[in-house]
DNA sequence: TCTGGGGTCCTAGGACCC
DNA sequence: TCTGGGGTCCTAGGACCC
């Protein structure tokens, strides 16, 4: 038996529980600060009722609702809360897997009355949180996840052998995980629209249809899949950062800036997590060049923000673009592997000193209290 | 004047090795 | 003149998730 947690309007309701005034109000918290031009990346269930919805870019939802509150996105406080109830459930002594920020799996085995446990785990966060969870309960990881969203907010459901079918009949192909907006037309197009439709074809036919993902749904529509709870937080196989400019800039001096915080950013990371990478990513988006990108895999590994930089710059020597117009931009790093401790040169240790220092401090007055020079200039453009 | 930012997994082709 | 079979790594791009 799988048990799948996800939390209610995660960010959205942390903000209403630390905030009593914001309490019953339709609410929306933003990925940016400038509330006119960021999207929605969470709303207060007040605010879903009047047909609010992640996704949906803050000027529509404004314009559906005018006094709607908008709260500029934490993550570090979402971060902790996550961590905190990932804690609270740990201590049931089952295998548990963080799915995402706001999900948890937990493989509760043979477990006689699931339901309760389930009811036990939502009374709990509640009390430590004041924020809400809905839990699916089921044979595998798939279903215990469709399950989770049957009865939002505040609910439990189990998807057991006796009501599969009924269930499934009454739940549309797309909102099974794996099933975007893709497959769901590719889907319609066959004539499938229900779950249930999903269920009854062949394995063969959902190959022919999907490849190894079409195996892999029909595997966990038949109880059969291979997914498990392994109870080990996994290691990030890939750190990014990305930022959209307010406007399109041409000008080398600023867009190198941009790529040397990003950098930055995504070494700090590193660090944080004793992670060094081989491989850089850029990417770089702009109305002449639309999405360009590009990654390449360097010899040596790293957790420098200034080579990363100096690697992103490369990267983007390389793919011929002569001062092109851009929008937005990211750095991401992968090929990672965990830091070995010790430099071989003088020059080497130096640099570890410093960065070292540089964490420390930042690490205690604030994120941006030292940062390299280059990074100035794009404070002149946000 | 259109729309963020952080990720994972899969596929397929090319280079290269034995 | 023509040419096997197996494998790994790298890169680009697409689909999907929250």
């Amino acid at each position: 038996m799988i048990l799948h947690i996800d939390m209610d309007a995660f960010f959205a309701s942390i903000e209403q529980a630390v905030n009593p005034r914001l309490k019953g109000k339709p609410l929306i918290v933003g990925s940016r600060g400038n509330k006119l031009h960021t999207v929605v990346c969470a709303a207060s269930y007040e605010a879903k009722r009047l047909g609010i919805s992640s996704g949906m870019s803050t000027r529509d939802a404004l314009r559906i609702c005018p006094s709607l509150e908008f709260v500029p996105a934490e993550q570090g406080k979402y971060i902790w809360t996550s961590e905190q109830v990932l804690g609270l459930i740990k201590e049931h002594g089952y295998p548990v897997d963080y799915v995402s920020i706001d999900e948890f799996r937990l493989d509760v085995g043979a477990l006689k009355n699931p339901v309760s446990l389930a009811k036990r785990i939502q009374e709990q966060i509640y009390a430590n949180f004041n924020i809400t969870a809905s839990i699916g309960i089921a044979g595998n990881c798939l279903l215990a996840k469709l399950a989770s969203k049957l009865n939002k907010p505040n609910g439990i459901a189990e998807i057991t052998s006796e009501n599969l079918v009924q269930v499934l009949n009454n739940t549309s192909a797309d909102s099974l995980c794996g099933v975007g907006v893709k497959t769901e037309s590719l889907l319609d197009a066959k004539g499938i629209k229900t779950c249930l439709d999903l269920y009854q074809k062949s394995p063969r036919f959902l190959e022919a249809l999907f490849g190894k993902n079409g195996l892999n749904l029909y595997a966990s529509l038949h109880s059969v899949e291979s997914l498990e709870v392994s109870g080990e937080p996994e290691k990030p196989k890939s750190i990014g950062h990305s930022y959209t400019l307010p406007r399109s800039t041409k000008t080398p001096g600023f867009i190198r800036a941009w790529i040397r915080l990003l950098s930055e950013m995504v070494a700090q990371r590193l660090r944080q997590e004793t992670l060094v990478s081989e491989t850089v990513h850029l990417w770089l988006n702009g109305p002449e060049i639309g999405n360009f990108g590009a990654q390449k895999t360097f010899q040596i590994a790293t957790d420098d923000g200034s080579e990363i930089y100096t690697r992103s710059l490369k990267i983007m020597v390389r793919g011929g673009l002569k001062e092109p117009k851009i929008r937005a931009l990211g750095v991401t790093c992968g090929g990672l592997k965990v830091c070995q401790e010790g430099a071989l040169f003088e020059e080497e240790k130096r640099r570890d000193r410093l960065l070292k220092v540089m964490d420390k401090i930042n690490g205690r007055f604030g994120d941006s209290t030292i940062y390299p020079a280059q990074v100035t200039l794009t404070r002149k453009f946000q």
